[in-house]
DNA sequence: GTTGAATCGAGACCGTGTCTCACTTGGACC
DNA sequence: GGTCCAAGTGAGACACGGTCTCGATTCAAC
């Protein structure tokens, strides 16, 4: 019976690629996190990550999903984005900037590439006078198959 | 001597205004915190706030601080924005739909209307097949006089 | 196999925001 | 002006996301 607690350990998914490409040990509480991260496929708390780590009793402490969430956004391979609740999720992610659309049904999220946002910061900073530096641009809706789900016939 | 708890009361500000228009009463509380937010004219944090007020030693309760600013929001007189650190602030704004640049140096804020985000919004509804109703954008960076500040030769 | 720097788990801690509950007050009505 | 009560308030307990500390563990270089 294979033990739940080490995952069959297949290519090295892209996570685990990134952190030894950032120059971080590839430890099993690493690994196991990237794996749980993968399966997800969207935007997830860092509540939702404790869960599924406690759920399937894994000794992972709550510090260290919070470290290497820290550490994945860090090396860009996740990035923080901030829901209209007010709540914060993360979102797994390429490194070239990018914004993301996010489904408030099931939480996926797909990238949308910087769309024509650079010109219009470079406009407001010719009206306002501001020297930009960073902006931030976040969409929320329902995906394909949640809108499909609501509209079933 | 006059009363420092009784702030002269010369035209009611805008807040004041936004309080009654919206049905709610006009407190002593609410008037203060009005007051506070009006003076310092930008974004500011809930801390901020509180700091503001437990420094003239107005018997503001913390509960109250959070109520008024929800409540301002409620009625569109405040924004809640979320600042690249991943902390929250607010900023005084109208209730017509914008975004806002915000000044890292001084936390001055500018609403700069919708630009073309209509636009993008329907242009990535088309993409991807999401139906988007929310987006939120913020910019960051130098004010003016903080970039002045910063170049003073 | 040894070694030590990186990382870990546990749990205390902190800050932001919410809730409860008994008390106060604005303002409508007289 | 006085009465009245729903809306609002202050105090403080609470919830929760996130950070910090510290002694123990572990990866990976040698």
């Amino acid at each position: 019976m294979p033990d739940p607690t080490a995952r069959a350990m297949p290519d090295p998914t892209a996570f685990e690629t990134a952190f030894e490409a950032a120059g971080h040990r590839l430890t099993r509480p690493r690994r196991v996190l990237a794996g749980l991260i993968e399966a997800r496929d969207g935007a997830f708390s860092a509540a939702d990550l404790e869960a599924d780590a406690q759920g399937r009793q894994l000794g992972i402490g709550r510090a260290t999903i919070f470290r290497t969430i820290e550490l994945l956004a860090e090396i860009g391979a996740l990035e923080r984005i901030d829901l209209p609740t007010g709540d914060h999720a993360y979102v797994p992610c390429g490194p070239a900037h990018h914004h993301h659309v996010v489904c408030r049904g099931c939480s996926r999220s797909v990238e949308i590439g910087d769309l024509g946002l650079a010109a219009i910061a470079r406009d407001v900073a010719r009206r306002t006078g501001f020297r930009i530096d960073e902006h931030r641009l976040e969409m929320f809706g329902l995906c394909p198959d949640c809108r499909r789900a609501l509209v079933p016939a």
